[in-house]
DNA sequence: CTGAAAGCGCTAACAG
DNA sequence: CTGTTAGCGCTTTCAG
C-alpha cells in the first residue's frame, strides 16, 4: 500500500543506479561531464524503470517549455474548405519534433477568443508562436506584442509600415523585427500573367482574392505589374472561394466578353471561373486561357480542364516557420542580433502546366 | 538591477493584497471559501499585476495538464487532400476551449513516429488523448494502452473483439473500456442504397473506401445489407481517392455496361467516379444516379452534377470525442464506472439530395 | 567528475 | 475563513 502505480522519478533511477539525482539529470539531459561507466549504469536504470522526465518539473526550473504555438485565426469556416492549413501543419510539425518540440493548436472564430489567445500567450505556456492568416484589421498582433512571446508570422503582415498596429508591434524591444514566412506571391502572380501574355492573350482578366489580405494585395501587383495599362474592367474583386469565383467570372464575361485569358488568385477561384465558362459555352483554354495560384492538387488535378497554376510550397512555408523561430529561441533571442535575423522570408513559385492555359 | 521583467507569481500578488499566497491560490481557483471583501482585494491585484498562473507550477503538484493529446496518425499525406481533419479539429478545440484545456497535436507518418507518440502519451504531458484514421494493423493502440493514458478514438477501431490488439488492449485494467465515436456508416450506406433502389435502379453498383479502415467496410456492410444478392462484380474496392474512384469506375463501367446506378464509399472517390462517367459520355442521373459519403463540401457542391451523398457531421464527431474524454477525465476515471461509459458512440447521418441521384 | 542543497511557483493538508 | 507548512520532480550552483 505504499507503491502507488505512478511514474518513476528521477530519484528512483539515481537509487536504482547508485548515483545522485544530479548525476542522472546530467546524463539524461545530453550526458555530458559524466564518466562512461556510470553514465551507463544510468541508461540502463532508466531504460529498466521506463523513466520519462516529468516536463511540468524540467519547465518550472528551466523555464522553457519546448512547446510551440500554432495560432489559426480565420473568423470564417471557410478556411477549412481548403487543406491549405493541413498541409502548413504538417511542415511545422516535422519540425517541431526533429526539434524535440510540441505543439499547441490554437484555433480563434472570433473577438473572445482571441483575448483567449492573448492570455495564453501571455501565460508563457509555451516557448514561442507560429501565426497564419492575419487579416488586416486583426488585433492579434497587439495582443502578441504584449505577451512578449517570439513570433513568426505566416504570410507578410497586413499592416503596411506606417499602419497603426505596426508600429506598435515593431516598436516593441523584444520584437525588433516582425518576422514572417511567405510565397512570392507578387513575383508568381507576374510569371501567370507573363505567360498568358507569351501565349498571346491580350484581353486578360484578373480576379482577387480578398484584399483583406496581403497575399490577395501582392497577387493584384503582379498582375498590374505586367498589365500596367489594363483596362480597369478587367479587375474584379472577389474572395477566394469558388462561389466568388463564379461571381466574379461572370462579372467579367458581361463587362468584357472579348476577354481571353484569366488569372484567378488562387484554384478555388479558378474552379468557380471554370465552370462559369463552360456554362457558358466557351472553351478553356482555346476561347479563354485560365491560370490559377496554389496547386492545390485536389482541386487544380481535378478541374476541367486541370488547372495550369502557380505552385507554392505550403509544406516548406509551415517549415521554415517553425525553423526561424526555433533558431531565434536557440540562439538566445538571435532575432536581435547583429545583422538582424531576416525581417521576411520570401519563397518562390513555380508555374505548373496543365491544359488551361 | 534587482527586478527582471519576470512574470508577477502568487507571492507577489499576496504580498499587493496582503494576504497570504493560499488565498490567492484559492480565489484564482473558483475563489470557493473566501469572503468577498478579501477576495475583491486579492482579484485587482491580480488585475493590476497581469498575474498569470504558472502552469508548470501548477502541473507538478496537481498532476493535472489541462491539456489533450490529438493523435492523427496517418501515414499518407493524402488524408491531407481533404478537409476532414481540419473539421474534427475545429470541433475538438471548441469544446476543449470550453473546458479550458489545451490542444497538442500530434501527427504521424511512420514508424518511429509511432514510437515518439507512445513516449509522449507515455511522459504524462497530457491528461488524455483523441486518436484519429487508425488502420487494422496500426500498433498504436498498444502504445496508447502501455501508455496508460485515458482515450477516445475516432472511428470505430480496426481490431474486432479476438483480434490481437484488441484483447491486448481491452483487457488492461485501464482501460477497461474502448470508447470511440463514429459516423453510422453502415445506416448511411443502407440509406443511400434504399434511395437509389427507391429510384427504380437494380443494377446498382459500389465502389468500396480503403478497406482497412472501418469506415469503408462498414459502408460495404451497409450496401449488402439492401443488395444482398447482388452480382459480386458491381462491388469494387478502391482506396477514397478521386485517382481509385476513376479506376474503379472504369472497372465497373467494363464489367457490367448495364449498370444504372453507383454508391461510392466517399465524396471524392464519387468526384473521380463522375468525370470518367461523362468521359464515357454517359449522363448522370439519367443513365447513372451517384451517390457519394461525406457531403464534404467542398467536392459534393462542386461536381458536376452536384452530388447527392450521404451527410456525416464531422464538427460534431470531434466535438462529442472531446466532450466524452474530458467527462471521463473529471468523473475521475467514470469509464470504469457503474453500466461503464458507452463503449462506442454513433451519430446518425442524413441523405443530402442534390442533382446526382 | 560527482554529490549535496537550494529552490522554480504552486496547491493542499493542517492548524489557528 | 485564512495563514503556515510541506513538498511536487527537476535543474543547477557550489563544494568536495
Amino acid at each position: 500500500m505504499t507503491e502507488t502505480a505512478s511514474r518513476p522519478t528521477l530519484e528512483a533511477v539515481a537509487a536504482r543506479a547508485g548515483v545522485s539525482r544530479a548525476t542522472v539529470s546530467r546524463v539524461v539531459n545530453g550526458g555530458d561531464g559524466v564518466r562512461e561507466p556510470l553514465a551507463e549504469r544510468v541508461r540502463q536504470a532508466v531504460e529498466e524503470l521506463g523513466y520519462v522526465p516529468n516536463q511540468a518539473a524540467r519547465s518550472l526550473v528551466t523555464k522553457r517549455h519546448d512547446a510551440v504555438a500554432v495560432v489559426i485565426a480565420e473568423p470564417e469556416p471557410r478556411v477549412f474548405a481548403d487543406p491549405f492549413f493541413a498541409r502548413q501543419l504538417r511542415g511545422i510539425s516535422k519540425e517541431l519534433t526533429a526539434h524535440d518540440s510540441q505543439l499547441v493548436l490554437l484555433l480563434t472564430e472570433g473577438r473572445d477568443d482571441h483575448a483567449r489567445v492573448g492570455r495564453y500567450l501571455a501565460g508563457g505556456h509555451v516557448d514561442g508562436a507560429l501565426v497564419f492568416s492575419l487579416h488586416l484589421d486583426d488585433p492579434l498582433p497587439g495582443l502578441i506584442r504584449r505577451a512578449g512571446v517570439p513570433t513568426v508570422f505566416g504570410g507578410r503582415p497586413g499592416w503596411s509600415d506606417d499602419a497603426p498596429g505596426a508600429a506598435d508591434f515593431a516598436r516593441t524591444a523584444q520584437n525588433p523585427e516582425v518576422v514572417y514566412v511567405d510565397s512570392d506571391n507578387r513575383g508568381g502572380a507576374r510569371e501567370a500573367v507573363r505567360y498568358l501574355v507569351g501565349l498571346g492573350r491580350t484581353r486578360i482578366g484578373h480576379i482577387t482574392g480578398a484584399l483583406d489580405q496581403t497575399s490577395a494585395v501582392d497577387r493584384l501587383d503582379g498582375f498590374r505589374d505586367v498589365m500596367a495599362d489594363a483596362d480597369p474592367r478587367l479587375i474584379v474583386e472577389s474572395d477566394f472561394t469558388p462561389a466568388g469565383g463564379e461571381r466574379a467570372m461572370r462579372e467579367l464575361l458581361d463587362r468584357c466578353p472579348d476577354l481571353d485569358a484569366v488569372f484567378a488568385a488562387n484554384d478555388l477561384t479558378a474552379s468557380g471561373a471554370l465552370r462559369v465558362l463552360r456554362e457558358r459555352g466557351l472553351r478553356v483554354p482555346d476561347d479563354v486561357a485560365v491560370v490559377g495560384f496554389d496547386d492545390m492538387l485536389s482541386v487544380a488535378e481535378q478541374t476541367e480542364p486541370p488547372l495550369t497554376t502557380v505552385r507554392q510550397d505550403i509544406e516548406e512555408m509551415g517549415r521554415l516557420m517553425a525553423r526561424l523561430l526555433l533558431r531565434g529561441l536557440d540562439g538566445h533571442g538571435a532575432e536581435a542580433g547583429a545583422g538582424g535575423a531576416p525581417r521576411g522570408v520570401v519563397l518562390p513559385t513555380t508555374l505548373v502546366r496543365r491544359a488551361s492555359a
